[in-house]
Formats: C-alpha cells, sequence, structure tokens
DNA sequence: TCAAAAGTGTTCGTGCTACACCCATGC
DNA sequence: GCATGGGTGTAGCACGAACACTTTTGA
C-alpha cells in the first residue's frame, strides 16, 4: 500500500456513480462485484479514474455508459470524497455523481471482463468496499431532497404512465404515504403533467388515464 | 502548456476556496493578484494543489488560514470543477469550497511571498482568472440558499449583535428589502437568538437590544 | 357481484404578507 | 425639539393537511 501511494506525486481523480432505478417497488442502486483484494466478495458502485483528456463529467457518463448501455439519463454531481485513506490502493479523490435511469427495458451489462453486476433494494445492500456506503447514503439523502424541490422524477419514468404510477414512485423513494387527493392537486397545479387522452386497459379495475411530463427539463420548485 | 500536461499521467487535485464577508454594508469576497503569464492582472480565489498526505477539506482549511488567518470558521464544499481545459498549466481538477467569516476585527495576510490580497464587492469583480468567475456565481447561489434554508448566518455575525444587524445581513446578501416586523417574527418564533439584556449605547437613536445565537451550531430550516 | 384501483371537493388551521405609529436616545 | 433608527400587532389570504365515497373495469 505504501508503495503504491508513492506512484503518484500527488492525489488522482477518479469518479464513481450511484446509479438509482424503481424496481419491483424498491428504489435500487447498481453495484459491481470487487475482485481484488482486500475487497473481494464486496461490492461498489461503477466508477475509475479520470482519463487526462476528458471532464470528470464525462469520466461519469463512460462509467454510467459502461455498466448500464445508457446516455442521456439524468446525472447529477453529488459530493467529492477527499479523505486520505479512502482507497488502499493510493491517493485517490473521487468525485461521486448519481444517475437516475427508468427501468422499463433496461438490460445490464453483466457479461465481459468487469465481473458481476446487479440490482440492490437501497435497504438490503450487501458489504460496500471502499467509503460506498457513504457516498450511497448521500445520494439518497440527495434524491430525496430534489424530489421535494423539482421534477426530477420524471428522469425515473417511461414516457406515459398513470397518476398513481407517479405517486408510487413518490411514495417508493421517500419512504412514506401521501394523500391520493392532495398528491394530484399538486401536480395538476403545477402543470407537470398533460393527459394524452388514453387510458391503459386491461387491469381488473377501472382504466386509468394516461400522461405524460410537460416539459422533461429540470426545473425547480417546491412539490413537497 | 502541452508538456507541462504530460508531467501528471492523471489529473490532479487542487482545491479553491471563495472567502466571504460581509463589509461596508456589501458581501464581499477575498482574492488574490495572479503573477503567472496567462493571468498577470487578473485575480482569483486562494487555492492550490492538495498535498498528498491531507484531506482535500484539510487542503481548503489551509488555503484559508494561510490567508486569512482564521479557523475554525464556516466552510462548506460547493462543487468540483473538471473541464479538461480550465487550467492552463496541466490538468487540474479543483474541488471548490466557500467559507463565512465575521468581518469583525479581521486582519489579511497581505504582505510575504504570495502576492497583494483584497477583498471586492461580489458585484464589482475584477477579471478573474481560470474558471473562477463561475466558481463564485455558484458559491454566491449556494450562500442565498442556504440563508433561507438555515441559521449559516451565524457564521457572518460577531458574539452579539442587534435584530437590526442580522437583518441587514439577510437584506445585503439576498440583495433585496425584508419587513421588519416579519422578520423579528420568524427570527423569535425559531429561537434562533436570545437576549444578553444588554444593549448597544451610544448611538443617536434609541439604544437596541443585543443578542446572541441560542446555538452556533449548523441547523437546517426554513427561515424565509 | 365482487375485488381492486381510479377518480373527485371541502373544511380547517397554519403561516406568510402587508401595513403605520410610538419610543428612546444624541445632538 | 428634531432626526434617527428601535420596537410593536392585526387582518386577510394562500396553501397544506385531513378526510370518504362513487366509478369503472376484469374475473
Amino acid at each position: 500500500m505504501a508503495n503504491i501511494k508513492k506512484k503518484y506525486k500527488f492525489a488522482v481523480i477518479a469518479t464513481d456513480v450511484v446509479i438509482f432505478t424503481v424496481r419491483d417497488g424498491q428504489l435500487q442502486v447498481l453495484l459491481i462485484k470487487m475482485q481484488k483484494h482486500p475487497y473481494e466478495h464486496y461490492w461498489a458502485a461503477p466508477g475509475g479514474l479520470v482519463k487526462p483528456d476528458e471532464s470528470v463529467d464525462e469520466a461519469a457518463k463512460r462509467h454510467l455508459h459502461l455498466k448500464t448501455g445508457v446516455k442521456n439519463v439524468y446525472l447529477e454531481q453529488l459530493y467529492t470524497f477527499g479523505k486520505v485513506s479512502r482507497d488502499p490502493f493510493g491517493r485517490v479523490v473521487s468525485v461521486a455523481y448519481y444517475a437516475l435511469i427508468p427501468s422499463a427495458g433496461l438490460q445490464l451489462k453483466t457479461t465481459g471482463e468487469y465481473g458481476e453486476v446487479s440490482w440492490f433494494p437501497v435497504n438490503r445492500l450487501p458489504k460496500l468496499a471502499y467509503d460506498h456506503q457513504e457516498i450511497i447514503n448521500r445520494a439518497i439523502q440527495r434524491l430525496k431532497d430534489r424530489l421535494g424541490y423539482s421534477n426530477v422524477v420524471y428522469s425515473l419514468m417511461p414516457r406515459d404512465f398513470t397518476l398513481s404510477d407517479l405517486q408510487n414512485i413518490y411514495e417508493i423513494i421517500l419512504n412514506k404515504k401521501l394523500d391520493k387527493r392532495n398528491f394530484r392537486k399538486k401536480i395538476f397545479s403545477l402543470d407537470l403533467v398533460k393527459s394524452i387522452g388514453r387510458k391503459r386497459v386491461g387491469e381488473a379495475n377501472r382504466p386509468a388515464e394516461l400522461f405524460v411530463f410537460t416539459s422533461r427539463q429540470l426545473q425547480r420548485f417546491k412539490i413537497l
């Protein structure tokens, strides 16, 4: 460890990306199984060094794409973790990001050189390498905050959805029940969604009206 | 420039600290005059490389102390700036922080090897080196947000102060007038301050009651 | 006809906004 | 006694919280 540290005259930069989706009624995070000592059998958020010719944002996008195949999803810088001994392989400072992707039609890059990749519900996480537990905790907190003060939720939803779908996402992430009537009132008063004039049919109950977001750009305002 | 870049195999880490105070009825930032081409006659926020044996937080504290002599002031990580060409001297990623210090009894380290150091009102900034204009803009925005949702303002105030002093700080930073009665009601209802049973005397008007903060720990809640 | 989720209004209380006059002091 | 900032209360309004029943479909 000590001799590895000496490879670098200064701290070097890496990035880690906490990738969220909502699947099976739970908020889930994408993790990769580590191979190297001392972290074999630990899991970690995808990430790696920033190359000299790419920005930190680009590095985060690259790692996100590498593991999920997705592009153009919501990606926000979270925080930079810079403790001296956070990485036993050397002096690495990590700029953490978090990404939000809709679960519909997701295909992981589980094969290849990078070992096992898997989704985990945030309340049943395995042993995590480095300070990734701390990183994920902070990402969850940030996500909760953003839900209440922006329309980011659009990045977790498919193109069209019912208001109950939307309310479910909120309830799952915030981990509390919301009042249906108040929720709908609020969403409508903010003009967040518009009806597409169709209903979701084929279920054993009254068909629900389908909506799309009026805007899929990030906007800030108080929702909850 | 190109050959300097090659000195580093990876991006290296620096930190920059935007230091705020309120003086002369204005929000001001501490800047240092640059010496080296291409930025001679430009100014910049204090900062520099992170040493291999210090955390990024510690590096920020070090640079803050170096220029102001102060310790134990409010210091918060702001954002990490990672564009490839932000620094013409090489591939440097900067973790920006901002600090808040009370103006009372401030003494700058204007002498010594580091060249000129000076305060500038945020709305009359000189030409800034690197991407420091962007960093400062973001810091101002963050500060405004925090004022409305926490008690950070304590870190800009002397130990005891009048309610008008406090309101002034808010008005200066937010750049808008507040209603005196509503402001006082809010501050009291949150138990932010307590009277010390003394008044500020010697001014050509009714003496104002002096207060201290009930807590000088960061707390979050909606103020404005 | 039953189960299951969709959809729909009103009431109440809290908190924010707007607003004007008297008070205590130094000069 | 005058100029200067200190200190105080109320009324209207907007918004959030609580709450229950009818509708539409598939099985």
